[in-house]
RNA sequence: CGGGGCAUAGCGCAGCCUGGUAGCGCACCUGCUUUGGGAGCAGGGUGUCGGGGGUUCAAAUCCCUCUGCCCCGACCA
């Protein structure tokens, strides 16, 4: 390709609306255009390394046994009604009307219509397992689109869908998606890691992420320096507390006046203890009663997620404002405590553990000191309710806890039987019975993947493509193109050998500065350059340079072809 | 949806406070020179100053309103 008929569309200064390292260079690298929020267009350029994941993506799908199928964008309300999604999901499902007045939805994912699509074709247990996958484009009305293509309303989709008899075929096919994914993500070039996930939404009862590991990620991953475990911050959890044998047991309950004192550090600060012998007292609505109440140490926070599960506690998670708690209480917010509270209470497991605790009195203005669970509070309902933090113990009791932020690029879903029970998806068994399929299902955001690339692989310059996904592997750059006829004849015949040899070449054939040329070449990360020109021909020989090394080499003219291959199948 | 910010040429910005009919750098076009890390000189403006309304002799500038975009938060498959 020549850049004479791929016309580069560089910037040299950053877009204003561009925050992060990848939305800036795929900006000025001419990779994306916004069309509206969240909305892109991808340019000849990105477009290129878009396809290059897509292929990586796609043999690795191949490999599986998986095969590919294309499903419709647009999807009628009936099959999300039969799966109770059109209601559950809200706003972030873009609804649309036909000239009928017909319900339809643009995809967000398609468990829907996968399920439709196999509940027709699917007869025996013989044809089973199967997997289908589509690279497609999704819609999620996300509230916030931001950093570019990393969240966005429109992008680019693998989605994979298995379907077994058994759970032992389901967990096979799991396990080999997620090898499969290691090796995908391994060749993109990405740091990540797997962790342990929510199913969310989606539904299901085991899940796990490909998160790339990123400053400007949106997740927080959690994992052990003595162990694999790793887990998504939501789903992260450690290990069970031991008794607290700190302090002799049972000392004397008391009342101490606190004026004016509600938050914890005031708490710890006034009475001089640490924040982990104070607990505190959080009210939700509940599913069952009104309120429940949550109690915490006063060093840990609430994990939304852990809590939003228990069936005790109303969905969508509520927490009641501070101040609506006298009302309700008959105290203010940072005078609650689990004693002669009149409401259900849930104890975090790691508060439970603590022995001659402090907690508000139920009234203003007072701490109890001295509190135990069983003498002073009966004992109700312990769970693990809290977020965990860095440097607490891993849950498999190896190494402690450490965070890291993290692009998700990929996750992976044990679906059960949510969706084929739903929505009538049975095979006949040995026996001649229907049974329901048990479904799995493994996402991977392609557009998303590509900035997790360049924000693991960039420097002051601009992007270093790793191999696989490079829009060109080879750059010509010949000096003084339009005087030296010698120069030109050596370039264009490189050029041609190259393809001959379908290495992937980018010939700047433009008439600008070496200066420009080098310039928009580093920013757009070519990872092999070549430069052409009079000095180095007049010894027979060319400059070769790889993208993140700083000084180039002279190579042979008669040697550079094989030299080009070599190095880029050792890269 | 709550909080904050922005909207002037393709991109980055100044002008707005204090109203007088639009400017700078880069990019782009023409010519000459230059030619190995974002060249120099000369010439060229390609703009409903985000939209609408109002105040005024006069609005990019003041007032009202709408829209779009960005950041933080909540949300999230």
């Amino acid at each position: 390709m020549k850049t004479s008929i791929f016309p580069l569309a560089t910037l040299r200064e950053i877009p204003r609306e561009a925050e992060t390292i990848s939305h800036q260079l795929m900006l000025r690298s001419g990779m994306i255009r916004k069309l509206a929020a969240g909305i892109y267009s991808w340019l000849p350029l990105g477009l290129r390394v878009l396809q290059k994941v897509t292929t990586v993506v796609r043999r690795e799908m191949d490999n599986l046994g998986a095969l590919e199928i294309l499903m419709p964008n647009i999807q009628p309300r009936e099959l999300w009604d039969q799966s109770g999604r059109w209601d559950s999901t809200g706003e972030q499902l873009l609804k649309i009307k036909d000239r009928h007045q017909h319900d339809f939805c643009f995809g967000p994912t398609h468990e829907e219509v996968v399920t439709d699509l196999v509940r027709r074709e699917l007869r025996s247990y013989k044809q089973l397992p199967l997997t289908l996958y589509q690279i497609q484009t999704k819609f999620r009305d996300e509230i916030r689109p931001r950093f570019g293509v990393m969240r966005s309303r429109e992008f680019l989709m693998k989605d994979a869908y298995s379907f077994h008899t058994t759970e032992s075929s389901l967990e096979e096919t799991y396990l080999a998606m997620g090898e499969a994914y290691h090796k995908i993500f391994t060749a993109l070039g990405l740091k990540f890691r797997m962790v342990i996930a929510d199913t969310g939404n989606i539904g299901g009862n085991i899940s796990q992420e490909f998160q790339a590991l990123a400053h400007v990620g949106e997740d927080i991953i959690a994992y052990s320096d003595g162990s694999g475990y790793a887990a998504n911050l939501e789903m992260a959890t450690t290990m069970a507390p031991r008794e607290d044998t700190t302090g002799e047991a049972g000392l004397t309950l008391a009342t101490v006046d606190t004026p004016g004192v509600t938050t914890v550090a005031e708490v710890a600060e006034l009475l001089q203890v640490p924040q982990r012998k104070i607990l505190k007292t959080l009210i939700a609505r509940g599913n069952h009663q009104p309120y429940v109440a949550l109690v915490l140490r006063g060093d840990h926070e609430l994990n939304e997620i852990k809590v939003a599960k228990l069936p005790e506690i109303a969905s969508p998670l509520t927490l009641i404002d501070g101040s609506k708690l006298p009302e309700i209480l008959g105290c203010s917010a940072g005078s609650i405590g689990p004693r002669n509270l009149s409401i259900p209470t849930i104890i975090d497991r790691d508060a439970f553990a603590v022995k001659n605790f402090i907690c508000g009195a139920n009234r203003d203005g007072q701490h109890l000191l001295n509190v135990n669970w069983h003498r002073d509070v009966p004992a109700s309902y312990v769970a693990d309710i809290r977020k965990a933090q860095e440097g607490d113990p891993s849950p498999d009791g190896q190494g402690k806890l450490h965070f890291a932020r993290g692009i998700e690029v990929g996750q992976i879903f044990q679906l059960g039987k949510k969706y084929s029970c739903a929505m009538e998806a049975t095979v006949l068994d040995e026996n001649g019975q229907a049974t329901a399929l048990y479904m799995g299902c493994y996402g991977i955001g392609i557009s998303r993947t590509v900035a997790a690339i360049i924000e693991q692989h960039h420097d002051q310059r601009g992007i270093l493509w790793p191999t696989a996904v490079a829009p060109f592997q080879v750059v010509i750059v010949p000096m003084n193109l339009t005087r030296s006829p010698r120069v030109k004849e050596a370039a264009e015949m490189l050029y041609k050998e190259l393809i001959n040899n379908k290495i992937e070449v980018l010939f700047d054939d433009r008439q600008e500065r070496a200066g420009v040329i080098f310039a928009d070449m580093d920013l757009i990360g070519i990872p092999h350059r070549i430069v052409i020109g009079d000095r180095g021909l007049e010894r027979n020989t060319v400059e070769y340079k790889f993208r993140s090394q700083t000084d180039a080499m002279d190579i042979a003219l008669d040697k550079i072809l094989d030299f080009i291959k070599d190095r880029i199948k050792t890269v």
